[in-house]
RNA sequence: UGACCGAUGGUGUAACGGUAGCACUACAGUUUUUGGAGCUGUCUGUCCAGGUUCGAAUCCUGGUCGGUCAACCA
């Protein structure tokens, strides 16, 4: 690798530590130089950013090296796994644009071969069942500096080891009884290698092989040798699973698998500030109803995602960017932000709504008279076409836009100064009217017909402003979502502080929000720019009933807000 | 206190013994019929101590700090 190059940013050539070690693995021809990736899911909820980081590294990795990756549900334990989430899993790495090697694959397609291979074991005397309780086998586990106790059943004989195997596997033995165990060494100082638990029984039925199995492997048991019957060569998952690899690796030399090995690596998991990225906790959040489901538009689900209005390709981008490697890492939700508007910026349809609302009547524009101004759906597109935009003499604009006693840096409407009207007229505020309260009700204005956009003028202003014609306004349900917690690390609080204390109590204000007449061309899950506002999408719960519905996926940035 | 892993600006991530770069954030300027977008620029970094070397973020030694591991979860 030329040093040069690596300064180029247009012809990248640094890697990541995983396309080094692919990149070597197919100069030293392992594996015929094949590259084979796996995604491999949990049907025990529902995919979040952090799945997404992994299913673009593992399609992107195969992408880029012209191999091929599959899908693989890891259905090991029957208690908690279901066919809802298998189908909520397909659809989202489906939404994402990946392709996976048909066809879909389950850790429980190999129960039987799984089976075999654990007799296998046992007659090599690397594996014997151990009648000891749950209990027992933890106490006698020893601690990280402590060695373990060998199991009194260690030595059984592979004449009753397979035995008691084939009645478990039969369910003669209550839950609990027994477990099939490998047999390596209680001293190790990797607790994983003291004889770590094969098989156990449950009595449950499987969402796949229903009842035919009442013993099922662990994961580690299930998990490599998965790998290796897939032809899986890099087998890519988190550091938590790094104490395990010692593990994988003597399954694979137990079956004496010497050809077509797969190899495990370890990367950083993703972790995001302001939320949190547990399966176990976002299930709490939704089962104590913090938020409104799995696909809340709160929640770093892809789902969640998908409906607050983020594209596949603003996560897929978003995934290129936090990089891989192997340090605990803690991303900025800002980033996430950025892909996003990035996206939308270039691609999203423009319009104007006024979400709190005040009215402004221009007191010089006739009465019962109205124009169709015509407006670009996105400046950002060379090819955009243009949209109509009904102007009147009544109409709302928004109330931050008008200060009665602004501020010199105030570059919006107040008494005596002139703004645009974005599209339509250069206008001036002469008086306003109050309720007893005090509060403003009406912003009257003189507009100058010789200012119409489009047309040349001397008139010079500072600000222009969005605004809806009144008689014209198609209304919609806006929710304005903000972050969920109010802290960047809502795992790591105080002591006795637990994450749900971080709750951000304003996280979804719905507002009623006024439209101009083009939003009535808005599909479930498009999303728009509103002006000057934020990037807001149709909502998949938008029926003839219900009215439009919107939800604000990010605001615009606003240097603005932050001036003050 | 055992094993394994890690440490580069505020946050991520490159640099593979030879000028510490890129992105996000922040800030400033420019531009603008979105206080958006764009463009330009600025600030801030190699955990510590030794050693090897002409030269160390990179190699070696020793520390420090952080993560993971004692489920019949994955």
């Amino acid at each position: 690798m030329d040093k040069a190059e690596n300064k180029t940013p247009e012809n990248k050539t640094s890697l990541n530590f995983l396309e080094q070690i692919i990149e070597n693995d197919i100069k030293a021809g392992k594996n015929q130089g094949r590259v084979h990736t796996r995604f491999p899911p949990e049907p025990n909820g529902y995919l979040h950013i952090g799945h997404a980081k992994s299913i673009c590294l593992n399609f992107g990795l195969a992408l880029k090296y012209n191999g091929k990756t599959n899908l693989r549900f890891d259905d090991t334990n029957p208690t908690k796994e279901s066919t809802e989430y298998v189908d909520a899993i397909i659809e989202d790495v489906k939404w994402l644009g990946f392709q996976w090697e048909e066809p879909i694959w389950y850790a429980s397609d190999y129960f039987g071969k799984l089976y075999e291979f654990a007799e296998y074991l046992i007659k090599k005397g690397k594996a014997f069942v151990c009648d000891m309780t749950a209990e027992e086998m933890s106490k006698g586990r020893g601690t990280p500096q402590m060695p373990g106790v060998e199991s009194p059943w260690r030595n059984r004989s592979v004449e009753e080891n397979l035995d008691l195997l084939d009645r478990m596997r039969k369910g003669e033995f209550k839950e609990g009884e027994r477990v099939l165990r490998a047999k390596i060494d209680m001293a190790s100082p990797n607790m994983w290698m003291r004889d770590p638990v094969m098989y156990r029984i449950m009595h449950a039925h499987h969402h796949r092989t229903g009842d035919k199995w009442c013993i099922y492997p662990m994961y580690d048991w299930a998990h490599g040798q998965s790998d290796y019957l897939e032809g899986i060569t890099h087998s890519i998952c988190t550091l938590e699973f790094e104490n395990h690899r010692p593990l994988y690796e003597w399954f694979l030399d137990a079956l004496d698998i010497k050809e077509s090995r797969p190899r495990q690596y370890e990367f950083a998991r993703l972790n995001l500030s302001y939320t949190v990225m547990s399966k176990r906790k976002l299930l709490q959040l939704v089962e104590e109803k913090y938020v409104n489901g799995w696909d809340d538009p709160r929640m770093p689900t892809v789902s969640g995602l998908r409906r607050r209005g983020y594209t596949p390709a603003s996560i897929r981008a978003f995934s290129e960017k936090v990089g891989v490697a192997k340090r605990e890492n803690l991303i900025d939700v800002s980033l996430l932000e950025f892909c996003i508007r990035e996206d939308l910026n270039k691609n999203a349809p423009r319009v104007m709504s006024v979400l709190n609302p005040v009215k402004l009547i221009i007191d010089n524009y006739p009465e019962g008279q109205a124009e169709e101004l015509p407006a670009i759906i996105n400046p950002e597109d060379p090819d955009s076409e243009k949209r109509m935009v009904p102007f009147s003499r009544e109409l709302y604009i928004e109330r931050d836009d008008f200060m009665e006693d602004p501020p010199k840096k105030f570059f919006r409407l107040a008494p005596g100064k002139e703004v645009r009207l974005k599209y339509a007229y250069i206008i001036r505020c002469d008086d306003v009217v109050k309720d007893e309260k005090g509060e403003i009700t009406e912003i009257h204005c003189t507009y100058f017909p010789d200012t119409k956009s489009g047309m040349e003028t001397t008139r010079k202003v500072k600000g222009t402003l969005h605004w809806v014609s009144i008689a014209h306004a198609e209304e919609a349900e806006v929710r304005l979502y903000d972050r969920l917690f109010t802290v960047s690390e809502p795992e790591n609080g105080e002591e006795g502080q637990d994450f749900k204390d971080f709750i951000n109590p304003d996280s979804l204000k719905v507002v009623k929000g006024y439209c101009e007449p083009f939003i009535k061309t808005a599909f479930a899950g498009q999303g728009f720019q509103f002006e000057r506002l934020g990037y807001f999408a149709a909502d998949k719960d938008s029926n003839p009933e219900t009215g439009l519905i919107f939800n604000r996926t990010v605001t615009l940035r606003d240097s603005w807000a932050k001036s003050r």
